[in-house]
RNA sequence: GCUGCUGUAGCUCAGUGGUAGAGCGCGUCCUUGGUAAGGACGAGGUCAUGGGUUCAAGCCCCAUCAGCAGCUCCA
């Protein structure tokens, strides 16, 4: 008889060939009738399972608060959602249909677009199937049988899937008491039967393109959720309700903080008087760190000539994601345009159709630059060769007409801050901060609120360093971004350590430099003991990045806080120091920024607090609020007295009750409102009530005072939810 | 950028081809009030923009712009 181990360290011995199923039932009858799958070794396995002798055996049952629960709940609701969908539109092909956090999805293929108005058909089919409660039966065969029958089938999406699977492949068949009537490639586990999907609804469908790929085929997918009871299901809805009402676009509104107006253009964020209050308070916080730090405040302009950005390399590596460049002439134009053409180029030794075509667009518009091009012998630019040389000839003549970009990053012009005069060893670390606005193009449908746009302000800065010195300032600039998050109670964050993708050719910079600079960002996440997970791919142009990762009030993930080491950016522009060997060597960069951008940061912070900021933060800090006419003269003489201390105040003296008053003061979620009647006025005193509707305190406007530049000196008060 | 949805008063939204609506907010007046929305009256709209269909368009069609969700990008 096998034995199995349970996970409270029981053994229980089980008949040969017993399934999970079995071990339930051997279990109690309760647990029978509640298990809907099991975890055999730590792998989530279907309730038919067999068991082996030596499996530690677990019983996963429905509950809302169980992961592998919703896991298998939600991958058979998606199942059942490809059945309806099918059955309706018999067209559909299937693709793929995971679960994912709070729900499930299914990509299909179907030239009918699926609209919300589907829904309810969709549910009602769902609703049948659930209600016949069908059972799920895995049927296995060996890789080659498998792959004769996908093929067989005909369907692209299948056999692709079943290529890339390993091993066996499994369908999955939902049957009723006339035999199969439904079946699907996949990996399972599933419930035992359909009737186990206790709620579900469908929630949206939009475009996907097939495994990512940009260039593939679009799919629709269908995206719903599914929970053990309607219960479980409402109190979801209830929560994204809630999680909407916090959602920054909408508080931004209320609140009166920002406005983004189509007139000015798309992801160009207007500051309106409340949230330049926000952003000023920041700004000052974070100078007042980076005084701290050693830092040194700059100032540069918002553009800069193209040669700039040729050196550094956004162009063209960072190109699709500019403003289009401003030109001084046509001559500026054209010659940038045969230098793109050129540099696409790269080595090779014939000049491309597309860089012909070019020099024949400058023969016809501009003959004289024609000439420069070709005229110089041993320099020809119409003759074969290299294309190193075309390029610096093209350099050359671009140096006397250039045009101008709209920066995208604030590098390039601190770059040229550190070369404008010469650098000892002992100068070093040079650390140059700016509140510096950069622009980039954003594609249209990425933009969000503050969250992404296309015009934003970093608390930029950038550090050069000797690579002696280069761990401490990386920690350093970790330490000081844990700080400001910590000062700001945002401590919901993922650290992210961002490499480069191999072999792709998005970088700048030899492979030495980049194993330096991935090395340097892992010791220094390393040494400063925070959980943190590597993600390849997501590095800098120029270097790899530690990224502050938190999500919004709809879950989406924003990159706000980082830190990134640059090897390349000192050599592309030839960065030196003279050493204590009176020799010249290359300092290391570092670029970061705490908040990220000022948009971004605020964003999550709206969301954060939900509005309801710490007094320090508060656009507006105490309304004072009269009882009636009879007040008004001692309240506006109360308001006089906190603005004249500092605070941002604001005056309620309409003639409107005092109920109507305060409700509007705790609207706008003001943290203080101070009512004063005749009898305040009387006693020189306020009657405290906080923006959760509760009466503090009466007491002398002063001592009202003392305590508001107490709370705002330890930025404490926060979140007093309204 | 792609797919789908949406665009009506400052805000939230109703309005299925026949003269433009509500609530909130705003203004004026009444009420001078003691802690979660007092009352009356009033102003406010080229129904996103441009074309088209129709005797007639907020409504139907096309395009553009903008927003929302997802995908894709992302320094």
């Amino acid at each position: 008889m096998p034995s199995i181990k349970l996970p409270d360290g029981k053994v229980l011995e089980v008949a040969s060939s017993a399934t999970v199923a079995d071990v339930a039932a051997t279990i109690g009858p309760r647990l029978a009738k509640a298990a809907v799958a099991g975890k055999v070794n730590g792998q989530l396995v279907d309730l038919r399972t067999p068991v082996q002798d030596g499996d530690t055996v677990e019983i996963v049952t429905l509950k809302a608060d169980d992961p592998d629960a919703l896991h298998v709940l939600r991958h058979s609701a998606a199942h059942v959602m490809a059945q309806a969908i099918c059955e309706l539109f018999p067209d559909t092909q299937l693709v793929y249909g995971p679960p994912v956090d709070d729900g499930f999805y299914y990509d299909i293929d179907l030239d009918r677009p699926l609209t919300p108005e589907d829904f309810p058909a969709i549910e009602a089919r769902m609703a049948e199937i659930v209600q016949a409660d069908r059972p799920f039966t895995r049927l296995t065969m060996n890789r080659d049988e498998g792959l004769e029958k996908v093929r067989a089938e005909g369907s692209r999406y299948k056999i692709d899937n079943a290529e890339r699977a390993n091993g066996d492949l499994s369908f999955y068949v939902t049957e009723t008491e006339s035999g199969p009537d439904f079946e699907d490639l996949c990996r399972g586990p599933h419930l035992p039967s359909t009737g186990k999907i206790g709620a579900f609804k469908l929630m949206q469908v939009s475009g996907a393109y097939y495994r990512g790929d940009q260039d593939d085929k679009q799919l629709q997918r269908v995206y719903g959720t599914a929970w053990p009871t309607r219960k479980d299901l409402a109190a979801y809805l209830q929560r994204l309700e809630e999680a909407r009402k916090r959602d920054h676009r909408k508080i931004g509104q209320e609140l009166n903080l920002f406005v983004i107006d189509a007139q000015v253009g798309s992801g160009l964020v207007l500051w309106k008087p409340r949230g330049a209050v926000l952003r000023r308070e920041l700004e000052q916080l974070m100078s007042h760190e980076l005084r701290q730090a050693g830092y040194e405040n700059v100032y540069t302009p918002h553009i800069g000539r193209l040669s700039l950005y040729r050196a550094s390399g956004h162009f063209p590596y960072y190109k699709e994601s500019q403003f289009p460049a401003m030109f001084e002439s046509d001559r500026a134009a054209l010659l940038n345009e045969l230098w793109e053409a050129a540099v696409a180029r790269g080595e090779g030794p014939e000049m491309t159709a597309e860089e012909r075509a070019v020099l024949d667009k400058i023969e016809r518009n501009c003959p004289a630059l024609h000439q420069d091009l070709t005229a110089e012998t041993g320099r020809r630019y119409a003759e074969h060769g290299p294309a190193e040389p075309n390029i610096k000839l093209l350099r050359g003549l671009l140096e006397q007409a250039d045009g101008y970009l709209l920066r995208p990053m604030n590098c390039p012009h601190h770059i040229r801050i550190y070369t404008s005069e010469p650098r000892s060893y002992r100068d070093l670390p040079v650390r140059l901060a700016e509140f510096g606005t950069v622009y980039r193009q954003e594609q249209s449908g990425e933009l969000s609120g503050l969250t992404r746009v296309r015009g934003f302000t970093q608390d930029d800065a950038h550090i050069f360093c000797r690579p002696d010195q280069l761990l401490d300032e990386v920690a350093g600039c970790v330490n000081l971004t844990r700080k400001v998050l910590d000062l700001l109670e945002l401590r919901d964050y993922e650290v992210r350590v961002s490499l480069r993708e191999p072999g792709s050719d998005k970088y700048v910079g030899s492979d030495e430099n980049w194993v330096l600079a991935e090395q340097a960002v892992r010791s220094a996440v390393a040494a400063s003991g925070m959980a943190s997970t590597e993600a390849v791919g997501e590095a800098a142009f120029y270097g790899p990045k530690i990224d502050f990762v938190v999500r919004d009030c709809i879950g989406r993930q924003w990159q706000l806080g980082t830190v990134q080491v640059d090897y390349n950016l000192p050599e592309r522009f030839d960065l030196s120091y003279i050493g204590s060997d009176n020799a010249s060597h290359r300092p290391v960069m570092i670029h970061r920024a705490p908040f990220g951008s000022l948009e971004r940061f605020v964003g999550i912070l709206i969301e954060h607090f939900a509005g309801a900021f710490p007094l320090w933060l508060a656009p507006v800090q105490v309304v004072v609020a009269s009882i009636s006419q009879k007040s008004a003269d001692y309240a506006t003489s109360v308001r006089d007295r906190l603005a004249e201390a500092g605070l941002r105040v604001e005056l309620d003296v309409t003639a409107e009750k005092i109920g109507p008053k305060k409700h509007a003061a705790r609207r706008q979620k003001v943290p203080y409102i101070l009512v004063v009647g005749e009898q305040e006025a009387s006693q020189q005193s306020v009657n405290v009530n906080d923006r959760s509707g509760k009466m503090l305190v009466t007491e002398p406007v002063e001592a009202f005072l003392a305590r508001c530049r107490e709370e705002i000196a330890n930025r404490s008060g926060a979140c007093t939810e309204a």
